[in-house]
RNA sequence: UGGGAUAUGGUGUAAUGGUAACACUACAGAUUCUGGUCCUGUCAUUCCAGGUUCGAAUCCUGGUAUCCCAACCA
């Protein structure tokens, strides 16, 4: 019922604008009313909840409309790429969920890549600088400035041709010649003044090996890309608006060029008989949430310098790290969903992704007994040496269709005796009207087992409480007549002698500033460090907080890792893949909410 | 007068000239064997100033603010 409910709303929800044109254009029968999509991260590090939110774009619009989404590796700069970022991407979009139609990668289309370019050089669409990059850079004008030519630029077709193939024999030197699109030095552009195709790097790539020696640039490869796969719908961040117009020029001369040499495009069945039969390039904001880093190039830093774990320290955004927190890949799309995508640069709320976490693991997640600060609790007239098996629910979210909680196999047992732990803070030798836990006098109930009645404490010489006593009522067992009666405070507990000790690892923001992307800029700026120097002061030191003092019950020190837990009464936790039944560790994931009286 | 984009509650999104809606947060309350969940209530005249119109968040004019672009990165 609930489920048919939300999937109502789900499709109730209007679409956003991208896949209201996505609609649109299939209507209108655009690219032969075919819909490809594409993912293409670079291979140079891990997906972080950025991503995450174009993968949502990506696959989930190729599949609300029948289409189709491959992943391509965008590998055209051998320097920074690695085969262990390749699995990793694999294995995090896997658990989101999704599906590519094939795993492509940008230098497949190398040779196509560079007989392209050989085409434009002839076509008098390129020529090959032998200035330096300082040079260049200085021709190039600055945005309100307009560049000048390269003298370079009017050689002949031959020079440039004969330059283009030394580029790529391994024998000069990175840096000493460029080719570059002949476009218009004085746009206001700044990607139209004559934009580097191919540069030289002298290095073997971990897919093509030795080769290549030169390699397309960014702006040569991806709309090339595009067209040569078949993609209709190229679905990308907003700072790639300024490379649109750059996008859809190459795109232009790879038709030009695929005509005149009669090459046969995959994915094209309409071939070039159809005008529009091309990729046209969509921008929606990227991801920013507040107290949150996200430029791999400085998660990098952070693993690096030693100051998380690793890609997948529970604190870092990335999807394996906030996978390791304990968030369901669920609860990542539930908050993706509420963000949106729209053409405004947003700054996240954390909150919401929290909140959308909470939701889904309240209805997902295992309740089980965690005492993360134990003081003893002693029942003085339970007879000693007797142990009761209760059985307890997993969770009480798992109901019929009258609202009745399902026990069939949605319970576990747990022992109860004479000797408990409780919270210390579940406890206070004096309360006031707002406490209503266990003090003196006051009847509390033991979550799942019985009523009991504080009868007094014991504390050292400077008030430490050491043993809480009580008495229990022995007809007040949960599940029967004698339970049923008003206690205003429920506490969880766990059995001294039944329980496992445990290690809880709780985590903070890793920063202290809402902005931590621009409080580093501005501090790079302002006192010439980059780097981990300029990101130290804003590191929160408490981010990690282990505690080896806690208890949990045996069921759940037996569960596998990554389990989705709740710790009745405290918060969120999973399994830590460090974690042995001998030795249980757990994430915090996020708290529950706290109501004020605390 | 470089080019391009954007502006709706604390945060994010919706409303496509016709009663500013939704989610989260916050606060208040009810229920409760989790101070959780579920439920109820409270919180904006849409960046500013003009204009068009019976009617403007939406259209026009002029401002203001923010973001992106000057890597042989993607």
């Amino acid at each position: 019922m609930a489920e048919n409910n939300s999937n109502e709303v789900v499709e109730k929800k209007s679409l956003n604008f991208i896949e209201a044109k996505v609609e649109n254009d299939l209507k209108e029968g655009k690219n032969g009313g075919r819909l490809q999509t594409r993912f293409p991260p670079e291979p140079n590090g891990y997906l972080h909840i950025g991503h995450a939110k174009a993968i949502a774009m990506d696959f989930g619009v190729a599949e609300k409309f029948g289409g189709v989404c491959n992943l391509r590796m965008d590998d055209t700069n051998p320097q920074k790429e690695d085969t262990e970022y390749v699995e990793a991407i694999k294995r995090d979009i896997e658990w989101l969920g999704f599906k590519w139609g094939k795993l492509v990668y940008a230098s497949d289309y190398f040779q196509n890549l560079w007989d392209f370019a050989v085409w434009c050089i002839k076509n008098n669409k390129a020529y090959v600088d032998e200035q330096t990059s300082e040079e260049i850079a200085a021709q190039k004008g600055t945005p309100t400035q307009a560049g000048t030519n390269s003298p370079y630029r009017d050689r002949p077709v031959e020079e440039s041709l004969a330059l283009f193939n030394e580029m790529n024999s391994g024998n000069m030197e990175p840096g000493k010649a460029i080719l570059r699109a002949k476009i218009d030095m004085t746009s206001p552009n700044m990607h139209f003044r004559d934009p580097i195709m191919y540069r030289v790097l002298n290095m073997p790539h971990w897919r093509t090996g030795n080769t290549w020696n030169a390699y397309p640039m960014y702006d040569f490869t991806h709309g090339q890309s595009d067209y040569l796969e078949g993609v209709t719908h190229s679905i990308c961040t907003l700072e790639f608006v300024p490379h649109h117009e750059l996008y859809d020029l190459f795109v232009t001369w790879i038709k030009e060029w695929a005509k005149e040499t009669g090459k046969v495009v995959e994915g094209h069945p309409h071939g070039e008989d159809i005008e529009d039969n091309r990729p046209r390039q969509f921008e929606f904001n990227k991801l920013n949430l507040n107290y949150t880093l996200m430029s791999k190039r400085n998660l990098l830093i952070l693993t690096k310098e030693g100051v998380v774990n690793g890609w997948d320290d529970p604190r870092m955004p990335t999807i394996c790290g906030i996978r390791r927190r304990g968030y369901s890949p669920e609860s990542i799309l539930k908050f993706i969903d509420s963000i949106g995508y729209t053409t405004f640069d947003a700054l996240n709320d954390v909150k919401l992704m929290e909140a959308a976490a909470r939701a889904d693991l309240n209805e997902r997640s295992t309740r089980v007994s965690a005492v993360l600060d134990p003081v003893k609790l002693i029942i003085t007239n339970y007879p000693e040496g007797q142990v009761e098996e209760l059985e307890v629910v997993n969770n009480p979210e798992l109901k019929d269709a009258e609202g009745n909680v399902i026990m069939e196999g949605n319970t576990h047992t747990i022992e109860f005796s004479r000797e408990l732990w409780i919270e210390r803070a579940d406890f206070k030798a004096e309360a006031d009207k707002k406490f209503f836990r266990m003090t003196p006098g006051k009847e509390t109930r033991l979550k799942g087992a019985y009523i009991v009645d504080c009868t007094g404490f014991k504390a050292d010489e400077n008030g430490n409480v050491e043993e809480i006593y009580c008495t229990y009522d022995p007809t007040s067992k949960a599940g029967t007549e004698g339970a049923n009666r008003k206690v205003k405070g429920t506490i969880h507990w766990l059995s001294t002698a039944h329980c496992v000790p445990a290690e809880v690892r709780n985590y903070e923001c890793l920063w202290t500033c809402e902005n931590p992307r621009d409080a580093i800029k501005q501090y790079e700026k302002e006192n010439g460090v980059r780097g981990i120097d300029a990101m130290r002061p804003f590191l929160n030191p408490n981010s990690l907080n282990i505690n080896k003092n806690a208890f949990v019950e045996k069921y759940a020190a037996a569960l596998p890792e990554l389990s989705y837990l709740q710790f009745t009464r405290t918060g969120y936790f999973n399994v830590d893949p460090d974690s042995t039944p001998e030795h249980p560790v757990f994430n915090s994931t996020v708290g529950l909410k706290e109501a004020k009286g605390k």
